[in-house]
DNA sequence: CTGAAAGCGCTTACAG
DNA sequence: CTGAAAGCGCTTACAG
């Protein structure tokens, strides 16, 4: 059906040999049979077939990227960046969505990489660890783990191997301290966090961030209620109904994905707390509509753009052999219209609505 | 490096050939034989290689899809869902960005057709017809065509198969008549509309299905302003900007994208318009956050679940060499707070700022 | 400067 | 019920 090196020979009338060559541009072959050769094959749209070429090569041009929903804003923003940069260096990108499930990201892994479908995976770990990110670390297999980093334990191949794995994912602290100043400089006394998971380590992670400024301004542990969502919306809203429910309210809520923080304005108004008088909001992960909200949402910006080069670059580093190239740019605070300060003292069991 | 299935072979005591067909199930392998190659290659995570099997069965397990933008929250959805569903058929992924852009549409679909990447592409085509597209069809390609026709002219083979190429759309007509009913309903007489780019089949369909019936309502031709856009967010801003420069601007706009809605929301709110008091808005897609915009968009939300469903079951079809799946699930209104009644008519040239 | 030949890892007629 | 052999479309040492 389609056209085949063979039949560019033919029409070239040299071996299939020399096609090869020429198309790769190896100087044994004349400029003018090169020359020839070319625009033949640029004629009649010969494209080498990808499989038999990664048989020969052992390697295939394509990367797998591997998130946990594509349909999520920071993903889909991420994911588009990343193919837009591998496009340009010529790789093409499989895509598959964990949905968050530990098995079938194992299961992407091992069909992408042990099936050989892909040079090297990128990442977004479902878990701190899986028995598929450890067969695919104890293979071999080029891995860059993208905004979350993985639990090593051990001491063997494998562990080694992973330990240097290269990490690209934004740095939250600086921003997340500027979060904690913002909040208890307005006034807030009590603050909701709804971290992700905290079986993932980035959920830990933003959560320990957090916790941990908002002591050093001198909120005592008391006055922080931690409520984990799951990345998704439902979680949020769900998250701030617990919160509504305590004795004493949060004044200040900090959702730390994106879409639990849509989930977490929902709930609030529905709760009929208005937004920031009644309740400061800020979110994480930002995206080109969140300053048309009701409130703009004040939020932690991810420097996407430098996540999916550093990605790419990383991937790339590794398949040339080079040593590998974590990253980790910062993440910025965006101040727009959902915080502002608590209201006054005697309002503080408002909220116990639901 | 990658477990092969001549390791299979060796560690079940068969050959090659033998583990091929047990892994296959074929009847012609006893069963004790074939439970125990399938308990040794699960054991030692063996998968086939993607590149030696296509190259074997002229078939690779992976689809392909080319669309004009993933961080489009249409798009990104779309693409998830059918990740998903194509993932539960054994299909992979392969996503490629057009970034609306002709030339690099045609660069994908020669690198993943022709370079036999993947069985069949599902394809959004960024122009109503491109070489690209022509030689997909007369090189008898599996073509899915998502979310917009495509014009065919002649009636070489390439045009008849491309005419038979089943297409999977959302049906715009029933939607976009209640959007003219609500408008002229609430006593809009001049109204904005923001097409995609009219060079494109569904910018053209979108515009007409609103014009007529906006005519038939009792419209002139004088009060309906087209300013079209191209699917970019700016462009929904800078459509505004012009619509609102008129002699007699609007009273109602008609953005058809969510992007481009997105845009128009910003450039009305920096004109200093308030949102549905002075002017009325309308989009088109719809999102989970579009709800918390301020104000709540009103807007055509397009049937996303249905579509990607029928795109794969169309090409699954296609695979199979079963008659072309056309599919086009209706659109519908989803009224909320962006349409209001039109501003007293001495208030008529309040919106030219700028 | 160019060609003939081997081999990557599978699947599938063909033997037995 | 199982195995030996051919061949898919490339690339790359090896000859000449």
């Amino acid at each position: 059906m389609a056209v085949r090196m063979r039949d560019v020979a033919r029409l070239a009338g040299v071996s299939e040999a020399t096609v090869s060559l020429a198309l790769s541009g190896s100087p044994r072959i004349s400029e003018p049979t090169r020359a020839r050769v070319a625009e033949i094959a640029r004629r009649v749209g010969y494209r080498p077939h990808a499989g038999a070429r990664a048989l020969r090569t052992d390697s295939t041009g394509a990367l797998g990227l591997v998130v946990s929903d594509v349909a999520n804003p920071f993903f889909a923003e991420l994911a588009g960046q990343i193919e837009r940069i591998a496009a340009a260096e010529e790789y093409s990108l499989v895509l598959c969505n964990s949905d968050e499930d530990a098995a079938r990201q194992d299961g992407y892994l091992s069909s992408l990489l042990a099936g050989s479908r892909v040079d090297g995976v990128i990442l977004v770990p479902a878990e701190a660890m899986t028995p598929g990110i450890k067969a695919a670390a104890s293979a071999g297999a080029n891995l860059v783990l993208l905004d979350r980093p993985v639990t090593v334990r051990g001491r063997d191949a494998a562990a080694t191997r992973l330990r240097d794995a290269p990490v690209v994912r934004g740095s939250a602290a600086g921003a997340l301290a500027d979060v904690a100043e913002l909040l208890v400089g307005l006034g807030h006394r009590r603050v909701g966090v709804i971290p992700p998971p905290v079986s993932n380590p980035v959920g830990r992670e933003r959560r320990d961030l957090l916790v941990e400024a908002l002591r050093r301004h001198g909120l005592a542990g008391g006055d922080i209620a931690v409520e984990p969502g799951d990345f998704r919306q439902h979680s949020g809203e769900r998250a701030v109904e617990r919160l509504l429910r305590r004795r004493r309210p949060p004044t200040a809520v900090f959702a730390g994905d994106g879409l639990m923080a849509i989930g977490a304005m929902k709930a609030l108004r529905r709760a009929g707390l208005r937004i920031p008088e009644d309740v400061s909001l800020v979110g994480f992960d930002d995206a080109p509509w969140f300053d048309l909200l009701d409130p703009p949402l004040t939020t932690v910006a991810q420097p996407i753009t430098e996540l999916a080069a550093a990605a790419v670059r990383a991937m790339l580093a590794l398949l040339r052999g080079e040593p590998s190239l974590a990253a980790a740019p910062p993440c910025r605070l965006v101040q727009r219209g959902s915080h502002g300060a608590p209201p006054h003292r005697n309002d503080a069991k408002k909220g116990t609505t639901s």
